[in-house]
DNA sequence: AATGAATGAGCGTTCATTCAT
DNA sequence: CATGAATGAACGCTCATTCAT
């Protein structure tokens, strides 16, 4: 028995030579990301996830030694899915793009990932500060590098004396990173395509940092 | 039994006249509201309320009918609130104003209410979308009206040739309210003064907004 | 709401003036100190000590925060008593009272208290080693006084010159009241009356211990 | 699939030509034993015996139809056991053994058999009364014979007029074996070499009993 | 011969709620 | 006006047991 380490996101090349065990283990960590995307983390129930992952509620005491163990799991790999995206879609960037290039980027990923791909990036946006400290132990790493990178992206901004000089860098990353969160509570794909949302905010945010 | 209609902001200039009843209520009303816009709305237990409130927990059904409605009357209290903070602020700009001095006036006044000022804000944007729908009946007036004048806003810098064209009017709203909702998750006082913030968002607004 | 300290043997004279809360957590005690005596430590549900006691379980939880309380209360309280009663009947003894009359006379209240008097006694004894440290951390003190009780009546017999010399004081303490612990396991009123049993008990402690 | 009927005393000389079902079957009673005698019957966990057995919680059911089985199936074990070590005891005493050498033999036997050989004795003995009736079916043929055994050896001391004549026979063998019993609540080879308890248990005895 | 995977029953506990006082 | 006392529903979790392999 395994734990699901690869993030979710990439669950999709997972072929049909998967046990049953770990394809049980993914249906009840995906149902548990996507209930703590809806329902917060207390309102978080194990019947809940378990109904959705189509098993008993004691199943899950199989895979995790307790509720905390798999929000936890959640929680971990749902930031390091978000890490991990973001810095792909950097990596893959052309080397003559520019500071602008990439925070535009950025933006489409951040968007992308949270709204269109992962409840686990929406359970860790979400539910960022609704979870006690010992529930994120796992995770802080990931979380505090995914607001590194961002960090790095206004950073380079500002170096390449791209950002106004009435934005204070972690103020205006904040006030950025904010804006993007948010579009979970209000976005959804009856509103329009997603490519709307994510031009508007790009055009957005680059204005905003930008002189 | 009667409710509390007048929001809470204004609580604090009741004087000594008001009976003890009113007084409990009062507190009941607050702590309920602290208690929400920390712990979420799955989090908020009738006993730490009760607790805040230095009353039993059954006390509460003196005043309310059940948890729902107590936590509806802070959500619809905290709506009123916001709303009518932002009306107040906006009359008193001189007719001078323009559409960018009204929406600069607006931001302060959200970040200040919400960051500030009251529990009930934070209660009502923390707690935005994880509210069960049958809670929010009474509230969806003001949440609709806050929105309108936020709309109104947008709508007004636009019409004076000042919103930019790739800005969609009703998403690029979202993305401005994201961003300031979203400072309840990271700003605390300890990270320096409330104006810090409130120029940075003015600034990145606008410009996000603005030709 | 408080606890009950007086040990369970005197509850006889509590009058009709008590509360209805005094008489629901008593009846609580009584009930878990029966279940306990019958079913053994891991035996003991809250269902049946609610049962016994006519509330529903989570009523429990008025009373004592936890299982681990309540059984630590029984036990505390058992151990209490046990040594109070037989320190009060070695007090009523005539100061002429010699070393084996004291011995008789602490086998009679052994007896008489597990056997005929009290579902604490037999709760204490039966569970014995049964129980984990942490619940017996209240009685420990009881414990150890009552077995320090005994320690001294056999070493008063010792002085006396009474002890046979190939009886280790220690050893033939633990043997003497193992032969009266076990009794809750076979004695029952059916089998005759207790003063049956208590007569040979003393002859034959006495004779295991006299010259 | 053979239930394991030699009793487990003998097992130590079972050779490597046993099956491998039949040592594990024999690991499993063994651990059945030793948790029985540890935890008591409430307390005993199918998963602790499993552990201790090597074996996973399942395997349990290839040799027992269920816990009741196993746990019946060590008391009976340990009732036979019991019974054939004081016969053999008894048996290899020489004719000219007096009741009061088959007494002390008995005494000496019981002991060992319980202090120094058997979990399963331990077991049988620590949860006489806690068990319930319809585990001891199997059982209760081999207990009722093992104390018609200790009847038979104070009837026969009595027959010989060496039994005191306000000893109630049926009584004091209850106390003798009462405080037999108990030894497994405080003894332990720590306390010193089980020689000296021995010793002591049957000067006490003998007093206790002979004129 | 034994395990991996899962279940159903039940337990201790929490919590919103009731009701007599 | 508020509490003390208690309850019913539901939750997280444990455990004996099942069953395909």
């Amino acid at each position: 028995m395994t734990r699901r380490t690869v993030e979710p996101v990439d669950a999709e090349d997972t072929g049909t030579t998967e046990t049953k065990s770990a394809r049980t283990h993914a249906r009840l960590l995906d149902a548990a990301a996507a209930v703590l995307a809806e329902k917060g983390f207390a309102g978080t129930r194990l019947s809940d996830i378990a109904e959705r992952a189509q098993v008993q509620a004691p199943a899950i005491y199989y895979y995790y030694p307790s509720r905390e163990h798999l929000i936890e799991a959640v929680i971990s790999s749902g930031a390091a899915s978000m890490r991990a995206f973001l810095e792909r879609t950097l990596a893959e960037l052309p080397d003559t793009a520019t500071p602008t290039d990439r925070i535009a980027a950025a933006v489409e990923a951040h968007l992308r990932h949270e709204l269109e791909l992962s409840d686990y990036a929406r359970a860790v946006v979400r539910n960022a500060n609704q979870i006690p400290e010992e529930f994120r132990r796992a995770a802080i790493t990931e979380i505090g590098g995914y607001y590194e990178i961002w960090r790095g992206l206004v950073e380079d901004l500002r170096a390449a004396g791209q950002l106004r000089a009435d934005v204070d860098p972690s103020v205006g990353r904040m006030i950025v990173l904010g804006s993007l969160n948010w579009t979970v509570e209000w976005w959804d794909a009856q509103r329009g395509p997603i490519e709307g949302v994510i031009a508007v905010a790009q055009s957005m945010v680059l204005h905003a940092l930008r002189p």
